[in-house]
DNA sequence: AAATAAATTTAGATATATCTAAAAATAAAT
DNA sequence: ATTTATTTTTAGATATATCTAAATTTATTT
């Protein structure tokens, strides 16, 4: 059985994988957990006698396939959670973050079971995302980022890549859903921000935020 | 902010006190929480620090109001969880006690209430104890344990002042639920056991189980 | 290729929560 | 009222997870 924090960093360093990097460095694990490189210097070596990470020092780490099956587990109780909360007790997408961070780490095979089956089997959480299997495979997509899409092109907004308050309000304010049409007409170069218009306003998107939009090109 | 630690020592204390110790003893707390009694003075050290408790060494240790509270709080919100995973989530009630431990402790104020809510306020859970308010008050409700019932009355089973598998188990098979009708006989001298019947069928109880039913005197 | 900068790890501390063994205080028995 | 037994506390260790500061390794510049 592993500790709440072992699962944290275990979860960190498949959220960073995801995001593209192969070996993962000591100073993002830190910066994307709010600590210190050598707390993570600790717990990687920790981990690895643990032989839940491959780990080189010096040159970064990566989830072997125990890690990954934890860390993978870990996110489908994370979203399975935030889509409870949202689905059946009316919280608001922008405000399920933290506690379905404490509610991951909850240990009951069961529990995740019947709750899954009590949602009715969702196949995406609240922001759009993926709810990985019972069998521990994160299904795939045709998405793209906002950040990354083609131009002079129409989409539909499927879901966010980050969950965190302050950006999910941002986006409400900006009138952004998952669902909402949008058209993308050119990317800066000196800003790499994007022009759409939602509903024919146009507006400006600048690269933080739009690395995080997931859109079906259409 | 309180650790799990911490509020598991609260929460064992609150217990103690509403079984009938007005001065909680060291060893029956680490009974209770299955550790040694050096680590029980450890923390009571701790939390009459933190002002939690009024402690005198070598006497015993009883709630302060701040801490009374805190432990309420928790054993509220450990009732309403295991009523969310008995009504909604088809746990039977003798499974859900070790899940409930863990959801206990997530820290969110707003999750209780919606929880609170999504299960329509409930009085009393699937043990059929009652829940503590929101306010931090207990109900009181006019049950006696059958330990302690008149003789030669008729009651029904108003629920069970423990919460370890295998106690309900042995309930499950002695054919005693909530609202199961019982008439009680008498007491033997020698051992504290009653025989009551169920059904009109007769059948002794031994002291150790009377003491955790609450009946409800007809 | 040497010097500088950046990233990472190690060393040494601190805080929490636990333990065993020994000491101290209280309760029970003679 | 002593002695004995029980309960409780303290002392000293261990394990986890964190930190700051210093040392080391790797990457980047000049």
């Amino acid at each position: 059985m592993n500790t709440f924090a072992e699962e944290n960093y275990l979860k960190a360093i498949l959220s960073l994988s995801i995001q593209g990097e192969e070996l993962v460095s000591t100073n993002s694990i830190a910066t994307e957990l709010n600590t210190s490189a050598a707390s993570v210097s600790d717990m990687l070596k920790k981990l690895q006698e643990k032989k839940l990470i491959i780990y080189k020092k010096y040159k970064g780490v990566a989830l072997n396939k125990q890690g990954k099956s934890i860390a993978v587990n870990i996110l489908r109780k994370h979203r399975l959670w935030e889509t409870f909360l949202v689905k059946k007790l009316d919280f608001n997408w922008d405000e399920v973050h933290d506690v379905a961070e404490q509610l991951e780490h909850i240990k009951s095979e069961e529990l995740i079971d019947k709750l899954d089956s009590f949602l009715y089997y969702p196949k995406f959480d609240p922001h759009g995302e993926v709810i990985p299997t019972k069998e521990g495979t994160i299904p795939q997509t045709d998405r793209v980022l906002l950040s990354e899409i083609e131009e002079n092109t129409n989409g539909i907004v499927l879901g966010v890549s980050l969950d965190e308050t302050s950006f999910l309000q941002y986006l409400n304010k900006l009138k952004i859903e998952i669902g909402t049409e949008i058209q993308i007409f050119d990317r800066i170069d000196f800003d790499k921000s994007v022009n759409i218009s939602i509903n024919n306003k146009k507006q400006n998107i600048s690269n933080e935020v739009a690395k995080h939009l997931l859109i079906k090109n259409k």
